[in-house]
DNA sequence: ATGGCCAATATGATTGGA
């Protein structure tokens, strides 16, 4: 089973992209962040006509995360557990079914939390800790579980091309990081990092400043696996073509193969 | 030269992104 994650940056702006790309990298549940539009004006009858089920959890302008899934959706959950008052959406949950059993996987847009000193760094530790509490739960299950999406966390130095200019940064400061690691220590796997060690792979370049072109990136982008998942991974890559396209999301597909 | 973008919104300056 091949699972991606893609921060698509406004799903009206992208279909061709997502359109052509499903074409290419043919996965089997796709994990999109900031579709940026309400559920009734997601593209779904295009994807459908792809021979994908869709599952939205969107949000007016901002935000909005999607699921998409060759295979049928046994159960779905709408919205990160933990805060009745949030109407952010940035969490979509899909259970489904394959022939060495079930699988569980969420698309996650993990708050930015820029500029640190205002409400909105306080509101991504918070979801943060909201999210590693979910997490605890899921595991407990015991089933392959992934956790995909854009977390907005730099994991390490070196998973940015210029750690100092992300020092004061809320993907990269040391509280992120920990509350990050935090996550990771509850059992889950980084899939990328499982299968490539070598700096300078990223899944964003910013817009500004030439940042592509000098390979000026982060990798913010992951998927996080439960050891039922990890034992059965055999690759990740990043589609990292996908940002030399016309008018591309200044972020890539991640994709995992698990022998699901 | 150290800047340079992009998307959504009662389409014009603002907000948010990272």
């Amino acid at each position: 089973m091949r699972i991606a994650t893609w921060n698509v940056n406004s799903v009206k702006q992208r279909i061709d992209h997502l359109v052509a790309w499903l074409g290419e990298a043919q996965p089997d549940v796709v994990c999109l962040q900031e579709i940026k539009c309400v559920d009734e004006a997601f593209p779904t009858a295009e994807i459908e006509a792809l021979g994908y089920n869709v599952a939205t959890h969107g949000q007016k302008t901002f935000n909005g995360v999607a699921l998409l899934s060759k295979r049928p959706f046994d159960e779905i959950r709408r919205g990160l557990p933990g805060d009745e008052e949030d109407v952010q959406s940035r969490y979509i949950e899909g259970v489904f079914s394959t022939d060495s059993g079930v699988v569980r996987i969420a698309s996650i847009y993990l708050p930015n939390g820029n500029p640190p000193d205002t409400e909105k760094y306080p509101y991504k530790l918070a979801w943060m800790d909201r999210l590693i509490r979910h997490a605890k739960d899921l595991l407990a299950l015991e089933e392959p579980l992934v956790l995909a999406g854009d977390y907005n966390v730099i994991p390490t130095p070196r998973d940015v091309h210029d750690p100092v200019a992300w020092a004061g940064d809320a993907l990269f400061l040391p509280q992120t990081r920990a509350k990050f690691t935090e996550l990771v220590a509850l059992g889950l796997t980084d899939a990328f990092r499982a299968c490539d060690i070598r700096e300078g792979q990223y899944s964003f370049w910013d817009y500004q400043a030439g940042a592509w072109q000098k390979n000026n990136g982060i990798r913010i982008d992951h998927l996080l696996l439960s050891p039922e998942a990890t034992d059965r991974l055999a690759s990740c890559r990043i589609d990292k073509h996908v940002r030399s396209w016309e008018k591309p999301s200044d972020h890539v597909p991640v994709i995992a193969d698990l022998r699901l």
